[in-house]
DNA sequence: GTCTATAGAGTGATAGAC
DNA sequence: GTCTATCACTCTATAGAC
């Protein structure tokens, strides 16, 4: 038996880097092959449905990462506005300060869609549905807390939309400060 | 010779709903041939430079009538806030109150921004500084005007990514008037 | 009859599936 | 790696305006 080249686990970051700069059309098996350094023999034994449930598990793989480091940080905190801060930084963190582009955002505008709804979903309703949380614990009421939520989530996506277009950084910097302190207001 | 079939320009609109619902790779000349009606000999006859070509025009028609019903008339007002209200009564019906995706907008997140990253560009930078030039007309400060004119850009922008990520038109309306409100405070 | 715009079969390249 | 489908694009026969 040939010896496994990787666990399939360390190849989805890699993928999620494909989609993430080719989006799922744009990433061809080859690019891939390419970037994992596996053979497409080697993709298809790792997953047999193909690109689509590369896709799949990438996507996954996001959802638990921001579940992980985002969503429960704030549904779990004790102090609302520290856990919202934290947020900050970790969004920072992940889209690189605006020099990356949200994967599920840019699906969510593709055709792709159709075929990834229910994650692409499930991504937003949960980051709003935490942010909620932590705003409702901060004593926000509860209509007013997920206003400001989707407001957070819809402006840092525009954000990284806007700073890709004009390739510029600081509209993403100005944009997370901007919106931190829109929070932070009471 | 031949009847002509159609004109030039009447196809652009009907190219910029393909490009705009299947994305630029999702976008065959299969799928174009059968929205325009257009055999392959026609649609090459009016873009000799190919599927490249027909998105460069379709960019260049969605800038234009930016230009002409939104950058335009903020630029010229002598009543900047009248001009504001028109600018998001025709925002609203463009994007047909969040049911239609911004083109220009997942163009820069798709890797199809190499290609046409100049008019994407051109397109946010028109739309920035028409409103940025309304705000101070109104009397605000420079650099607040370009920040909040920014925010409003990148609002829509967002509005437009969980909008359709949600299948949610509320969201856009939602994002909408927040936005306005946000504006029209002094 | 001439000539041009058209329709769509044909081409080579390359995709994803296996 | 091989296979088949499908891609963007080319080419050619033809319809039809002049």
């Amino acid at each position: 038996m040939a010896k496994p080249v990787a666990e399939r686990a360390e190849v989805i970051p890699l993928l999620a880097e494909v989609f993430r700069t080719r989006g799922y059309e744009g990433a061809t098996l080859g690019l891939i092959s390419e970037a994992t350094g596996l053979g497409k023999g080697s993709l298809y034994n790792f997953f047999p449905g193909g690109k689509e449930e590369m896709a799949r598990e990438v996507l996954a793989h996001v959802d638990a990462w921001f579940t992980d480091h985002i969503y429960a940080p704030l549904r779990r905190t004790k102090d609302p506005d520290a856990a919202i801060a934290a947020m900050f930084v970790a969004v920072d963190g992940y889209f690189r300060s605006g020099g990356r582009v949200c994967l599920v955002g840019a699906m969510a505008l593709d055709a792709t869609r159709e075929v990834f709804a229910g994650r692409i979903r499930t991504y937003f309703v949960g980051w709003i549905e935490a942010l909620t949380a932590a705003l409702r614990r901060r004593g926000e009421p509860k209509a007013r807390a997920r206003h400001m939520a989707e407001s957070c989530v819809l402006e840092i996506q525009g954000a990284l939309v806007l700073a890709r277009a004009l390739d510029d950084r600081e509209v993403f910097a100005r944009a997370l400060k901007a919106s931190r302190q829109r929070l932070a207001s009471r």
